[in-house]
DNA sequence: TATGAATGAGTGTTCATTCAT
DNA sequence: GATGAATGAACACTCATTCAT
């Protein structure tokens, strides 16, 4: 039974990432159930609160971020890396549940949640140091800012519907923004 | 009593937006009405249900931002202009309440919203349009994704404490983008 | 509407003495809305947590019993009025409601509840001190066991129920038993 | 398997004596499990339904008390095996697993427990007999009150931390009450 | 036979909305 | 008009009970 346990774990978490998505923290926990075919306790058996089970998917989906952005290091030229990174960053929707939702919800991002999250920015910020080092990106800038257009660009964009091509426009100003001096 | 009405309707208008700023759409309708200072029953004689409120309070913002991207569009220089609307948009939140909590929450976006978001654009439109005529932002930018990233922007920056330092780097960032060529 | 809310509030501690009286600590919050006839957010308006409305239940009652007991501190003799007392606490059943039920449950007895106890507790003092005083109860008895005693068997004749006269025999044996020495 | 089988539920029905004792017929059957070191399914093969587990804790309970009552009713002279059984019963707390919760909880006593608080009843009157025969104790009582008073107490003190110098004075004052007659 | 994962009815609590005052 | 008490649907969470392994 074990092995029909992970399988409904993970039902459950793929159907958390869907409503959360959707509707944010405000998302229902039974429709969580609903959408994974499983009992209401079943969700609760595997994630003792809600907000475990916000948490657990929210780490799901930036470890999966953090292996991409580790996966992209080795690419080169070190500025196409930086390229596809903040591209997929962008267009993958990387919170469809939003530590914002959840930050606004209750005022605090959970510990685990953090921690994947602060592990993502490490794996960023290596790739933006290469392509500093590679002079393809400004030294005054710092995985801070990056970081934050990427999120608040995934967020909103998973927040509302945005044109695909929107979407890579304003990726293609950050990109731009990060190789020239600012104008002023 | 036409005057109390308004004086009332006035002020929950600016609860609300504090509300909803705080805690998003997830804010409750008492709390409007006790830092409103009026009853619960007077916040729904003047905005029936709270969807409405939430719109109301929206419109308001919209239509102050409306305001004062248009009196910016007569500083000269124009490409001083475009920089003073971005960050005054980014920074002073222009979406506290933000359209992407309404949309998460019910999957539509109320019409007089709409409506007003619009109108914002266009405001924005000719601000950007004179920084174009006057070389100070590249051509094949569009308002859209200049609007996009500016509101994502705040949202996030609304949702979840970002350092001011942090907040302005990436302004600068994207009017460097918006300035100069793509590199890639 | 202040004296329909009070008529509620009354009506609402009156259906709770009865649930918990019956189904103890154990019965339910909407059951007692059912009772009182009223919805169950007019329950949680008065009451904002179950326990509060536990509490407020024994509260009441303990106050009711307090004030008989200081009634019955006029009467002479005073050994009547410690006969009385025991008398009445035992078969009103003072605790339909029970301090037990209650610390069973949750392992701390509520404060405000705690106070209304320990006021029962030197009403009776004051009652047993004079049937001392008059010869009508031995020096060495201390309220603690006569308030054990008494509150025992008023919680047991609540839980379960006992013959009216097994009740007073019962109380014939604890009033001899303050009268006379012990026998080892 | 047998042996296995009977080694369960004895290690069952120590657990849920533990569990029922500290928290009342609120316990829950998990907890018990997991006490017992045994999975729940192996708590419900062997006792269907959570009453008949706390059933059976009580059959179990008071078949161990009706014993000691049995040896008691050899010891001489007969006032001594009064007074040894009636404080027994109190201070070890012959129900920290009560008929009263139980009763509370679903207004009905199981039958399998009322036959054995009936043998304990008829133990507790052979010994208060003898006590009557050798003068030790009142005509007039019967077992009925004897037995309420002593289960009260042994009730309350189990659903409430009472010193157990207060108890035993209040064991005193029952056993003086036994020998002498009521006062008024 | 023992296990523990799955189930879902039930409970406490919140909150948008209505309505008597 | 304004008030705030009343309402009940909706949600997070618990637990006795069932059943696949």
């Amino acid at each position: 039974m074990r092995h029909d346990a992970l399988r409904n774990r993970e039902r459950i978490l793929a159907a958390a990432d869907e409503v959360f998505g959707e509707q944010g923290a405000a998302g229902s926990t039974e429709e969580v159930a609903r959408r994974a075919g499983v009992g209401i306790g079943t969700v609760f058996r595997h994630f003792p609160t809600k907000n475990e089970l916000v948490e657990a998917a929210l780490i799901r989906h930036f470890a999966r971020l953090t292996d991409r952005a580790r996966g992209l290091a080795d690419i080169s030229p070190p500025g196409e890396a930086l390229r596809a990174l903040v591209r997929e960053m962008i267009e993958t929707g990387p919170a469809k549940i939003t530590l914002a939702s959840l930050a606004a919800a209750h005022g605090e991002i959970p510990p685990g949640a953090l921690g994947a999250s602060r592990e993502l920015r490490g794996a960023v910020e290596a790739v933006l140091r290469r392509a500093q080092d590679a002079g393809q990106a400004r030294r005054e800038v710092t995985v801070d800012e990056v970081y934050l257009l990427v999120r608040s660009l995934a967020q909103a964009s998973a927040a509302m519907p945005v044109p695909r091509d929107t979407l890579r426009r304003a990726a293609e100003i950050i990109l731009a923004g990060l190789a020239s001096p600012a104008s002023g």
